[in-house]
DNA sequence: GCCAGCATGTAAGGAGTTACATGATTAT
DNA sequence: ATAATCATGTAACTCCTTACATGCTGGC
């Protein structure tokens, strides 16, 4: 008798992220997993360490990532997960499905929104942190970016991380836009 | 003696968005409130109806708003509600504080992303999808910023208005040239 | 007569966070 | 030695959503 049919659950957003990361071929441990999803941050959000933990477990519990336990230096053990054919299976299902529209929250438009609650100068202030934010993003994306050359197998997330090095620097040049509308009122 | 003080709870991001709405001078009741959140949705992500209505409630018990019951025609009644001096400092405080940096969830970059796991002619479809909404966005956000005119009261919300239309051009853009790279491999 | 819009809520649950708790290994 | 990194989890809580439940009013 083969084991008990897996529960069929439905895994979360992060949840399927996690079998996206694993379906590049590697086995992970949840550690590793929380480093390679901190990569979607530049166009997504990045799962807090407890979660992935938590995520992973119940995918594992739905048979859709295989856990592995593995004894590294003697002693220590880690558990490491790989990518079952029904995981892959709920993965691709997952991004077939029409896309959910972006969900953005912008508290530096939110901020210019309700400008007449603040000071000028106080605006001005967080249109600067937002710049030196993106200038920040920019810096790390683009670190990134160079990391992954013209690698075949990485062209997909080249196209993903060339994309997002625009957006953010269209996001730094609507900045400035926007400090001047305000610096200039008339 | 005066009343009890009210308990000092914090409001919910939601909550503070719905004082920011208040700001605005005009009594709104939760319904009016509701739509005129919906008008964050640009930028913002907009809260559904029922946490209006219990956010709206927690404000009240805490006595950033004062509720008023009016009656219209006749037997129909509205609570309607105004902000109070406590709650506009309220409001203040909160968007004087450093920001936080900008949530984004993408889902067509995300698939971007997994595309070894998507039949191309999927992933177009998806951005096709995605080029409509933004399509869908910008109609919108243009009627709302043609109803906005050059009237000095909407100036913060017009230039917000603006950068959205840049924004979501921006985004439509983005998606071509995606969808380019992806028709044509090499 | 019926449907769209106005109007107000409750109940249950989903998805995620922060804070806490613990401990081994590696590099400085 | 001590700090950073690797490694794994639990508990409590927050914020928000969907589904449900109800009823009035105005226009076609």
């Amino acid at each position: 008798m083969p084991d008990a049919p897996p529960p069929s659950i439905t895994p979360t957003p992060t949840g399927f992220t996690l079998l996206g990361l694993l379906s590049f071929g590697r086995e992970l441990s949840g550690y590793e997993l929380k480093r390679w999803a901190d990569n979607l941050r530049f166009f997504w959000s990045a799962p807090a360490m407890s979660q992935v933990y938590r995520e992973v477990e119940r995918l594992a519990a739905a048979g859709l990532v295989a856990q592995r336990q593995v004894v590294r230096d003697g002693s220590r053990s880690t558990k490491v997960y790989r990518l079952t054919p029904e995981g892959e299976r709920a993965v691709r299902d997952w991004l077939a499905a029409p896309p959910d529209p972006p969900v953005l929250r912008h508290p530096v438009a939110l901020r210019v929104f309700f400008g007449h609650l603040l000071d000028p100068a106080v605006l001005r202030v967080a249109i600067e942190a937002h710049r030196a934010w993106c200038d920040d993003m920019l810096d790390q994306l683009g670190a990134v970016r160079e990391g992954l050359g013209d690698d075949e197998r990485w062209r997909n997330v080249a196209v993903v991380a060339d994309w997002g090095l625009d957006y953010y620097r269209g996001e730094r040049a609507a900045a400035d836009g926007i400090e001047k509308t305000i610096t200039a009122p008339e």
